[in-house]
DNA sequence: ATGGAACCTGTAGCAACTACAGGTTCAAGG
DNA sequence: CCTTGAACCTGTAGTTGCTACAGGTTCCAT
């Protein structure tokens, strides 16, 4: 009993244009289709969106789940390389870590010295006016949901 | 003496299209012009775009700017208003870092039980085919510089 | 006057989706 | 068998914060 993309949506907890969207690009194989052309889902594609989903929310990005993906799907893959393919994730992982420690500590600081009195005058703006010797890295604000 | 836009790119290390960008979304009023057409910047622009940079250093995002610049060009601002704001994305900044910090355990782990070994049987990869009950969040995979 | 650096506009691209519009199919109820 | 409406289809455009051209113009020092 094969699944529409609708329930394997809920299954995964994936979108629906999500899904259609990893089809599109190459991660997720199209699956036969019904007479009337609607998607027809398999256990393996089960399988393998819930690979993608995880990875993603690991911080994979989808080049380095495809990456991991060609090495499954090689069979030919060594416990070594992914390995090596999740150090590097790891690393970035406290890179990112270590940049949002010290915004934390900066805006800590900020809100500290900020009294919230209701004059126009305020040290959060001051020190936005104020250029940075040492510059923070630019991470990408959050996308916010 | 104006400066060009190449020299405010150098004294605010923001990239001349960049610089452009921010214009055309209307963050950074257009300058005066020369007689051929190029931009001719003033001390009001350097402060605003250091402003701009600024914050983007410390994670806001463009919209968030644009709210804080809109209170400072309402003049009218008070202190708790850049408060409030600053908090908010305080606490979206630590949401962020715990969010991190469980994808560090994960990923340790995973690195942990991985021997290795030349053998196509990764603790990882399973780990990977694995749903997750208590859902991560998705953060975005940071674009790789 | 001339050469080359710096500038201009406009468009298209990146990641990773999301959100339509405008149409078709499926399955359950009457 | 027929209707209804939920679910599905394709295709395109939008999001964020930029960056990267192409193809042209201007500036300024020699």
């Amino acid at each position: 009993m094969p699944l529409t993309i609708g329930v394997l949506s809920k299954q995964t907890g994936c979108n629906i244009e999500t899904i259609r969207y990893y089809e599109r690009i190459g991660l997720l194989p199209g699956p036969p289709r019904s007479a009337g052309g609607h998607r027809l889902y398999g256990e393996v594609h089960l399988k393998r969106l819930t690979f993608i989903r995880r990875g993603r929310e690991l911080g994979f990005t989808l080049d380095d789940i495809r990456g991991l993906l060609g090495l499954v799907d090689g069979g030919a893959y060594t416990c070594a390389e992914v390995k090596a393919l999740t150090l590097d994730h790891l690393g970035e992982v406290r890179r990112k870590l270590a940049d949002l420690r010290r915004l934390e500590q900066v805006l800590k600081h900020m809100v500290e010295e900020c009294d919230g009195g209701a004059v126009p005058d305020c040290p959060v703006i001051d020190a936005l006016f104020r250029a940075t010797r040492d510059r923070m890295p630019v991470s990408p604000g959050s996308p916010r949901p």
